[in-house]
DNA sequence: GCCGTTTTCGGCCCGACTGTTTTCAGTCG
């Protein structure tokens, strides 16, 4: 069984064991053992012939190495299918309106069978809750427009979507005279991939009691809003006219680092943190680190001052999770995380010579701009018909143009001759060797019958990587979010293969692409695998887009040394898969 | 169900907000 099924199971017993009002902390081990399994590198599902092992991963103990072992030789879970014979599965849909928690879900069930969204609207609207406690005409209300919300912005938002509506308001907030400091905090500023609303926290002498309501008001007043969903003394909820919900928060100068510690989360990762500010004789909450006996606050002005009383280095965002980095900051071992400025260059974009919109030096300019060293410029190859891919005489003179741009601006760029070459549906590429022996930088991707059968799929992209001119896979799991399921294919494989061949695998940095997420780039490390981390770019404003991939890799824990194009030029390509000449 | 610098049993994180609660339960982050 795939660690995602596995998580998936544990994830939705823990909502199935809260609507029976299961003990907290029971339910809270499904939760984390979830998350445990779904981030674990090695397929867990494997290690059940080995308990021992499964007992080695955080949060998973005796009870919860057993559920594993059922599932991996059952393929099911008891407990989770007695609970879903009790119960029904479209009632953990409910559990994802607002206002609707475990305790009202099974208050429906047991009132009213209510097991389904459609059911509860039909249900609001006879009057049939009416009786029930804590059910007056608000609450009816109140889960009638939830509905209609959900139906019309379920899902989350993309990183860079998010990241925009989050700038443009953040230039709004800081126009108001008296505002300082103004961060997003939780699940954008811990990079996940997409975003399911908002937080940000303001500071400064307008947020003073005495003057914080006239912010209040400047915040309502933001043309971007669709609807105010609650207006508070110290904060604003709003939803913006795409979709996305956002509560903004005014804070005293003091309370800045707990507020940001804490609105930041992950929610288990403050689980633990406060856990282990309890052992050491504190309290942490959203205003202060406090001592327990005393009561009196410690500075908490910043994050570092609070992480640093509790023994810790302070712990990048992107760490957050409740992945052991706790431990790791508390022992001085937390990996030194890459950064923007580490990368020295983007190996795979795209000009007007085929479905790009800018020419090979509109792209290096822009580059250089970003303060890259080298480029390489790596068009569609021919199967590509609809992108005006390039067939081997146009690839041949357009490796000649762009070796006329690399001279015309030597010494302040290199731009590597490249080609996105296709793979076909038998792993054949569309080039010729010749031609491709001619590049300096081959990316080999799949573009096309994403349906094959899982085992064809692996099959062809092994083949291609055989090809010994083929220095990096590109977006190998062609994972686009929202929108699509990654294709099926056996990635552990193509990673193996690809360490031993020496073969680097991209990490496509495109927001509504991400590649490898940040499981896959921890596997493709411990494998050996060479990585690079690419805008993929058509357009010179896309190379931003790195800045998202870089937040994937930082996720991951990955270091500068881990990535390949954070090497100078010619370091890069001793590195990379040797050139057959 | 997990876990151990107090512990193999008995703990396990915190506060604001909401609605209808006349004293608080449930939800949310």
């Amino acid at each position: 069984m795939e660690n995602r099924q596995i998580a998936q199971i544990l994830s939705e017993t823990a909502d199935l064991l809260e609507v029976s009002a299961a003990d907290s902390f029971r339910i809270r081990s499904y939760r984390r053992a979830a998350e445990v399994v779904e981030s674990s590198t090695v397929a867990v599902g494997q290690l059940a012939a080995e308990p021992k092992k499964l007992l080695e991963l955080p949060g998973i103990g005796k009870g919860m190495a057993a559920n594993i072992v059922e599932m991996e030789q059952t393929g099911a879970l008891g407990l989770h299918q007695e609970m879903l014979a009790r119960y029904k599965p479209s009632m953990l849909e409910l559990l994802r309106l607002p206002g609707m928690g475990p305790k009202t879900v099974a208050l429906f069930w047991d009132a009213a069978q209510i097991s389904s969204i459609d059911e509860l609207e039909t249900a609001c609207r006879e009057g049939r809750l009416d009786n029930l406690p804590r059910c007056g005409p608000k609450q009816v209300a109140k889960l009638l427009q939830g509905i209609a919300d959900y139906r019309k912005h379920a899902g989350r938002f993309h990183l860079d979507d998010a990241d925009l509506a989050a700038e443009r308001l953040t230039e709004y907030l800081r126009s108001f005279p008296g505002i300082e400091r103004v961060t997003p905090a939780g699940s954008l500023r811990r990079g996940r991939d997409t975003v399911g609303d908002l937080d940000f926290l303001v500071t400064g002498p307008a947020c003073a009691e005495d003057r914080v309501a006239a912010v209040v008001e400047h915040v309502a007043g933001y043309p971007l809003i669709a609807d105010v969903i609650g207006k508070g003394q110290n904060k604003v909820s709003f939803r913006l006219r795409q979709g996305l919900q956002v509560d903004v928060r005014m804070l005293p100068e003091k309370s800045y680092g707990a507020a940001l510690q804490y609105f930041t989360g992950s929610k288990l990762h403050n689980v633990t943190l406060r856990q282990r500010a309890l052992k050491m004789g504190y309290t942490l909450n959203e205003y202060a680190l406090a001592r327990l006996d005393d009561g009196s606050a410690l500075p908490s002005s910043t994050e570092e001052e609070i992480y640093a009383a509790l023994g810790m280095d302070w712990i990048p965002p992107e760490l957050r999770e409740d992945l052991g980095e706790i431990e790791a900051a508390a022992q001085h071992r937390l990996p030194v995380l890459i950064e923007q400025s580490d990368i020295r260059g983007d190996l795979h974009m795209h000009t007007n010579a085929t479905d790009g919109k800018n020419t090979i030096r509109e792209m290096a300019e822009a580059a250089l701009e970003r303060g890259y060293s080298y480029i390489a410029i790596t068009d569609h190859s021919k199967n590509l018909a609809m992108t005006n891919g390039l067939d081997d005489a146009r690839a041949l003179e357009h490796i000649a143009r762009i070796r006329a741009v690399d001279r015309e601006m030597a010494g302040s760029i290199r731009i590597f001759p490249g080609i996105e070459v296709d793979i076909l549906v038998d792993g054949a590429l569309d080039l010729s060797d010749d031609v491709l022996a001619q590049m300096d930088v081959v990316v080999a991707s799949v573009h096309s019958y994403f349906n094959q059968p899982a085992k064809q799929m692996t099959e062809r992209i092994l083949r291609a990587i055989e090809n010994p001119f083929v220095r990096i896979l590109g977006h190998p799991t062609g994972r686009l979010l929202l929108r699509r399921e990654p294709y099926e294919f056996d990635l552990d494989a193509v990673l193996r293969r690809s360490a031993e061949l020496g073969v680097a695998v991209e990490h496509n940095a495109y927001p509504d692409r991400l590649d490898l997420n940040d499981r896959n780039l921890r596997r493709a490390k411990e494998l050996g695998c060479k990585i690079v981390v690419n805008t993929d770019a058509h357009h010179t404003s896309h190379l931003e887009k790195m800045r998202y991939g870089i937040l994937q890799l930082r996720r991951a824990g990955l270091q500068a040394e881990d990535v390949l194009n954070t090497r100078s030029a010619d370091d890069l390509l001793q590195r990379l898969r040797p050139r057959i000449l």
